[in-house]
DNA sequence: CCTACCGATCGGTAGG
DNA sequence: CCTACCGATCGGTAGG
């Protein structure tokens, strides 16, 4: 017989449904495994490669640079994080409700991606040029936001702080924690996590909790 | 004549009143701010050198090895830490008072120490045995001391969160995020910025502000 | 405090 | 995908 029994799109076919990575893939998910766990500087391509089985040079097969791999999981964190960021604040019109669903949306990211988070927040200096800059502004987007959101609830008198500034920061920071030290395996799912978290934001800027709307 | 015009002790003393700092104080220091800019495996023992116009072989003169230089760092500033901790709930036995001074404790710390905290959160996988395990084990002692704390504050009734737990884990986030961003130069000191976190503190577990306390 | 230098390890390339 | 190997840089030592 000629030609393989099973065809290199069959096999692609079955690789998606059954969920096995892709080579890139699984470098990626190694690659995130240990910058998470030694930092970027901490880790060695041929950690990288050590936890798939192969030797180092085989992995410029199919990536550019150790750098590159950084970058990539970095930017797309933060784009992911901004989309879901966007999309629950969408929802609703009600600036409480707004802040209520940003803040989940926000510690369910930490959660979920708590070591892409993690190295998002730890490794922005091992970011070469033009990627830190852009990484870093962002950021600042991101925090901007945010309190924006704190300070027009408080302009329409729905909350209370006196430094919508600090408020937001504090909200940002308790999230960014969430990534230190949640794990997936926990007694706690991202989106019960989330919810407390919510009440905690609302709180925070002096927003009355509502009883029984969850 | 015989003898230096000026002995070595007068130097020292001389020294210390200006506030110039010993060889191993200037090193140390040094390596706070590259750690803190570059992390621990980002920053080469010929960086610190140079930051003080010397050569990485005379580093050894005045300190064993850079491993040795981050653990200094890092257990002398949670052993700090702890200290302020203790001192400031020890002030007051009542509960919402505790959180809330243990709060502003905590926040000046990561204000006033930002460099040193954020190593001692970023570069525990940089540590070695057994520093790493008594990191670690100071951590989760301080974590529990707070949670402790507000569950009794929810015992006697004094805040209403249903999740003691992950409010004093948000209270100690928030505070450690302050590490990543706040600035000595900056339009805050670190005591407003505590008595702000304080404030939010008890917000978050839902103990009521009492107004004109401060 | 320095220069000279060590072995180890790094990210990455050549070539198959 | 591999082996063989590159120049650069690392933490640290020897010796003065």
């Amino acid at each position: 017989m000629k030609g393989p029994a099973v065809s290199a799109e069959e096999l692609r076919r079955r690789r998606d449904l059954d969920d096995v990575p892709s080579r890139p893939q699984a470098i990626r998910e190694a690659a995130i495994a240990l910058f998470f766990e030694r930092g970027y500087h901490g880790t060695s391509m041929r950690d990288i490669a050590s936890a798939l089985n192969m030797r180092a040079p085989s992995l410029y097969n199919h990536l550019e640079s150790k750098q590159q791999l950084l970058q990539d999981i970095m930017i797309s964190d933060i784009t992911i994080m901004l989309e879901e960021f966007a999309d629950a604040t969408a929802t609703t019109t009600d600036i409480i409700e707004k802040i209520r669903r940003g803040a989940e949306a926000h510690v369910r990211h930490h959660a979920r991606y708590a070591r892409e988070s993690r190295i998002g927040n730890t490794e922005i200096a091992a970011l070469e040029e033009p990627s830190q800059s852009r990484l870093k502004s962002l950021r600042r987007s991101y925090a901007a936001e945010w309190r924006g959101l704190v300070e027009q609830a408080v302009a329409q008198g729905r909350a209370s702080t006196p430094a919508p500034d600090l408020a937001s920061s504090a909200i940002i920071d308790m999230g960014i924690g969430v990534a230190r030290w949640f794990r997936t395996d926990g007694r706690l799912t991202d989106s019960t996590l989330a919810t407390y978290y919510g009440d905690f934001a609302l709180s925070l800027i002096g927003a009355p909790l509502m009883k029984g709307t969850s």
